[in-house]
DNA sequence: CACAATTAAATTGCACGCAATTTAATTGCA
DNA sequence: TGCAATTAAATTGCGTGCAATTTAATTGTG
């Protein structure tokens, strides 16, 4: 109910504003961040979520599903299915651990890993393509992780 | 090839860490702050992108397909079936343009316009959920506008 | 006016994300 | 030891995102 005639705006329409949401920003920008990684992994032959797992790995190699999930804040519904195509693709291997046959480890092939010097350029591709300073992307992305880590705490 | 035995950290290895990736940054916050909306949206029958979609129109009614992609940053392969399923949940009208029979207009139904008062609280909730200050909120929302507004223009 | 070029949506196909459920292995406790 | 509770992946089903194509309407040009 409003108070006069006139359109009015309240303070609940700028809430509701789309610019004013942070929600937006971020999944329209992390959006926009995919599709600039897009020609760059396709000659990779990888998509960009295929790309952050394989990042974790090589960081850190034979990883079980709920550990690159950890990692990755994505869980076995979506990481089952990229990583059996990351194996078809011959760049990791998936094997029951065989001290516990509930775990299943996925390991880097060595295709795997030859993979990460051509993936060596990607990162100040996008850097640039982004055109940020380096220090001005790394402000944002620590401010970025905090903003996260209190939504995921 | 290593100029030494021992494992040593490249600038490549640095650029390639998941937590240095401004983009998994961006990534993970954005299904983070999803997760966050969920339940909120849940009450209302919508979910995330179908809300977007709705902010759009609450803001402005009787856009085309096109104008909703441009301010969402969306085509019509992913709005045309959202849009059917706001139709369907009798949130929204989608009606040829008589002017030009090629555009689809779309407006809010009064059940869609009833749906902006229940949604007006969500912002608040969101906001107290993300343990932000509202000025640090909108400072970051600006900042990540700017890095979107580089990467798709 | 004819007709090629352009434009707007819709469609198709594939890869996520994720909630909910299922399957299988291990743990813990009486 | 037996067996319920827990844990780890996989599976199912649905809703995005998006590239590529198709369909249909409009525009522009000779």
């Amino acid at each position: 109910m409003h108070t006069r005639n006139t359109p009015s705006t309240t303070l609940s329409d700028q809430a509701l504003r789309l610019d004013n949401q942070l929600c937006f920003a971020l999944y329209s920008a992390s959006l926009a961040m995919t599709k600039l990684y897009k020609p760059l992994l396709d000659e990779l032959g990888i998509t960009y979520p295929q790309y952050l797992a394989l990042l974790v790995l090589w960081e850190r190699d034979g990883l079980t599903v709920s550990e690159l999930g950890e990692r990755l804040y994505l869980d076995s519904g979506t990481l089952t299915p990229l990583l059996k195509r990351l194996e078809t693709a011959g760049l990791v291997s998936r094997l029951r651990d065989t001290q516990d046959e509930r775990r299943v480890l996925v390991r880097l092939s060595a295709a795997g890993r030859e993979l990460k010097q051509r993936a060596a350029c990607v990162p100040g591709c996008v850097l640039q393509a982004s055109q940020c300073d380096v220090a001005e992307a790394m402000a944002l992305t620590h401010q970025i992780q905090a903003l996260r880590n209190r939504l995921t705490g």
